[in-house]
DNA sequence: TAGGCCGTAA
DNA sequence: ACCCCTACGGCCTA
């Protein structure tokens, strides 16, 4: 249990200070220990794990933190102390995987930087990890994060008057800071990128940047100390600060290099908007009836925490009320706010949250879309806008053209992301310099990308500033309780000998994706939703062959691109309304644009590949809570009310990607079941393709399917109808899901940390988890 | 309202 | 490291 197999302690400690504690600042009574016989004891219990060199503080089992050498840290989380000690985790380091009893996290340059940018200072951190460790802090630990907190605070990024300013603030007029202050600046400015991207400005804030070039000259020649005490009192006077100016365009780039990787001067950003004599007011409150929950009031807490405004990423789960967190802010800012989202209907969506949550009067907020181009009045207000119109660079309407420029030469007192991590993509990152804010929120779920680039967001906005458990907030009752499982179908005799002799991976995939015993478990579960439980279910499909057969064959409604926006609303208003239609088929269009809070059922039959982010973005799709922890707890047991299934065809490519798909969901704590029999043995005989002729022709379909014809002959059959398909409803138990009628689970968890030899169940090899470009099987 | 164009994800 | 693929979105024009 101690941590996983990865909770290994520190090679490198060293057993002498065991007795010897050197370190100062870590003070703290009654963490005195005897290790030696601790020690002894804990050999006895691990011999694999080399924890002999870890000294266990004699109260340890109060304590809830294993912290190693190389930044990791595992926190127990069945600890009474397991809250204050999350709080404070997640402040400070990186969650890697959160499973039910251990969580992991790494201490990282920029997990530190953001915590010392939410407030928390040096001592603390060390004092408090020190406090909540079962074991003595190891002494890389405490010298990383001294390392890494050093120079925060030390070099500012200011917009004044839509320019941008590298300062360094000048706290006391004492020689030595004077000086150790040039010295930051100088610094920088030694960099390449940074003295590119400076721009040597005549004016008000010309004498800056001149007179450091000027001292600095002559420290640089060895003549600092000829700088006499009345010179620097003098420029101390001048200013507080001392600062240059860089070139919009580039301050992207300035900020990358002074990120804790690289000069390791991070860019305090903060917007002291109550000073803010410039820009005007906006006249916007949040209304009485919008009560943040506790964990949006934490998110809002890092954020104002000093009084001023952080930049930041703020995450939380689909459906756990992100849009009142910016709302929020933007009230609490009161200047003008462009708000970015990805599309045209969630543009729509934070019109609307304005006016729900906030006083905003109708005239001082507009929505600048291709079909929407509200004329922005008045001197402060609401923008909402998508990321394209702002980075679009083809060519513009005219009457386009005349408001990206008035948002172009705005200074915005927040810039407000929606669906953040889509900004590192090439032209989306454009629009952090395009507009110039004071201050930028970013807001998502799904803080993962395929790609490395997930990591610009340090630089481009800022750190992350708070992060919610997905488990915590459904214990909390704010989203749904979901079912995850993977059914496995086996793939038919034929089929299979088909899916070996096909070189081309596209025909393989429609191999599996048609494979008819996938197709009778899709079947069995939707009939099983539908008339046991009553329940509103989605179908996922990447693929298009496969929704247009699936849907066909089962007679239910289907949205994909090529779905017109009246008929998408028009299918979805009888999902919605209509207790005739409870499943539709959506192609990837249902990622992210549309959305269906009715819908408590996932069966995804098909995904293109990998993506952890479409996983958990389809998995949001149904965390919208239907109803209060309270109504869902039967007889003391927690009740699932939300189901996520992900059909695998078994031996294929598929269990690759299924695998790799699922890891962001497993990092949050979910588990997966395995339902590796359905439809139950013994059973089906009413579903499709029970037959081998069925199959058989099946098979020829799929086989002579051009490389371009995607059916879409379907088209002709009017949705109207298949909408009206009957079906009936019964009342029914959960029984047949725990297995009762034949179907046969096996749970496994299959984090990092595998444990209990749950791998018998799930013969998946961790190790190839990370390697995203092997295949398991050949 | 469709089609051209460009951009995104993996 | 790079490009391919596919499906889809947004913006613009006609």
């Amino acid at each position: 249990m101690a941590g996983g197999d990865k909770g290994r302690p520190s090679k490198k400690h060293k057993s002498s200070s065991a007795k010897e504690d050197r370190r100062a600042t870590v003070v703290d009574d009654e963490d005195a220990y005897y290790a030696e016989e601790l020690d002894e004891d804990y050999r006895g219990e691990g011999k694999k794990r080399d924890f002999s060199k870890l000294e266990l503080k004699p109260d340890h089992t109060n304590r809830p933190l294993w912290a190693c050498a190389d930044g990791r840290i595992f926190l127990e989380t069945f600890s009474p102390l397991y809250k204050q000690a999350y709080d404070f985790l997640i402040a400070i380091a990186e969650p890697v995987c959160r499973p039910e009893n251990m969580h992991e996290y790494n201490l990282t340059p920029h997990s530190l930087y953001a915590a010392v940018s939410v407030g928390l200072e040096t001592e603390t951190i060390i004092a408090v990890l020190n406090k909540l460790s079962k074991t003595k802090l190891p002494k890389e630990m405490i010298d990383f994060i001294h390392a890494s907190t050093a120079n925060y605070g030390k070099v500012k990024l200011v917009l004044k008057k839509n320019r941008y300013f590298v300062e360094s603030p000048f706290p006391e007029a004492r020689w030595f800071s004077f000086i150790y202050l040039l010295l930051v600046l100088r610094k920088l400015l030694k960099d390449g990128v940074i003295a590119a991207a400076r721009i040597i400005s005549e004016g008000v804030h010309g004498s800056d940047g001149f007179a450091i070039g000027k001292s600095l000259g002559e420290l640089e020649n060895g003549h600092s100390e000829l700088l006499n005490e009345a010179e620097l009192a003098a420029a101390a006077e001048e200013k507080e600060t001392h600062s240059f100016e860089v070139d919009p365009a580039q301050v992207e780039n300035v900020k990358q290099r002074c990120l804790p990787n690289a000069l390791n001067y991070p860019m305090l950003e903060e917007y002291d908007f109550r000073n803010d004599t410039v820009n005007p007011d906006l006249d916007m409150e949040l209304k009485p009836q919008a009560q943040p929950r506790p964990y949006q009031e934490k998110s809002l807490s890092k954020m104002f925490g000093n009084g001023r405004a952080r930049s930041g990423i703020i995450v939380l789960p689909c459906g756990a009320g992100k849009s009142l967190v910016g709302v929020s802010a933007a009230s609490r800012i009161k200047k003008s706010c462009l708000c970015l989202a990805t599309n045209a209907v969630s543009v729509d969506q934070w019109a609307f949250q304005f006016k729900l949550w906030s006083t905003i009067r109708d005239e001082q907020i507009c929505r600048f879309t291709s079909d929407n181009k509200e004329i922005f009045r008045g001197n402060a207000g609401v923008v909402v806008t998508t990321y394209n119109m702002v980075a679009f660079g083809g060519k513009r309407s005219e009457e386009s053209e005349k408001i990206i420029e008035e948002i172009r030469n705005r200074e915005w007192g927040l810039l407000l992301m929606d669906e953040v991590h889509v900004v590192p993509a090439h032209m989306f990152r454009k629009v952090i310099s395009i507009t110039k804010s004071h201050c930028k929120l970013g807001l998502t779920a799904t803080l993962v990308r395929e790609d490395e680039r997930i990591t610009d967001l340090n630089f481009l906005i800022g750190p992350k500033l708070y992060e919610a458990n997905w488990l915590d907030l459904v214990k909390g009752g704010f989203i749904a309780n979901v079912q995850c499982a993977e059914v496995w179908c086996p793939m038919t005799k034929e089929f299979f000998a088909e899916y070996l002799k096909k070189e081309n991976s596209k025909k393989r995939q429609a191999l599996y994706v048609m494979n008819p015993n996938k197709f009778r478990a899709c079947e069995f579960l939707i009939r099983f939703h539908e008339q046991q439980r009553g329940d509103k279910i989605i179908v996922f499909a990447d693929n298009l062959f496969a929704l247009v057969e699936y849907a066909t064959k089962l007679r239910k409604p289907m949205i994909y691109g090529a779905t017109s926006h009246v008929e998408r609303t028009k299918i979805l208003e009888t999902f919605k309304h209509s207790r005739n239609v409870n499943t539709i088929f959506l192609s990837k269009v249902g990622d992210n644009s549309i959305d269906i809070p009715e819908a408590n059922v996932i069966i995804q039959i098909s995904s293109h590949a990998g993506s952890r982010r479409q996983e958990a973005q389809r998995l949001g799709r149904i965390l919208r809570a239907k109803g209060r922890i309270q109504d869902r707890v039967a007889g003391g047991k927690e009740e699932y009310n939300a189901f996520f299934y992900s059909l695998v065809s078994t031996d294929t490519q598929e269990m690759y990607y299924s695998t790799k798909r699922q890891q962001f969901l497993i990092d949050q704590g979910y588990s997966f079941k395995v339902i590796t029999s359905l439809p139950p043995p013994d059973t089906g005989a009413d579903l499709s393709y029970h037959r081998l002729d069925e199959q058989i022709a099946l098979l020829g379909k799929v086989l002579s399917v051009g490389d371009d014809a995607v059916g879409l002959e379907l088209l002709e059959e009017d949705p109207d109808d298949i909408a009206l398909h009957k079906t009936t409803r019964r009342a029914g138990s959960m029984s047949a899901m725990s297995g009762a009628k034949g179907m046969i689970y096996m749970e496994y968890n299959s984090g990092r940390n595998k444990q209990h030899g749950q791998k018998k169940a799930k013969p998946k090899d961790p190790t190839k988890r990370h390697d995203l470009f092997r295949k398991r099987f050949v």
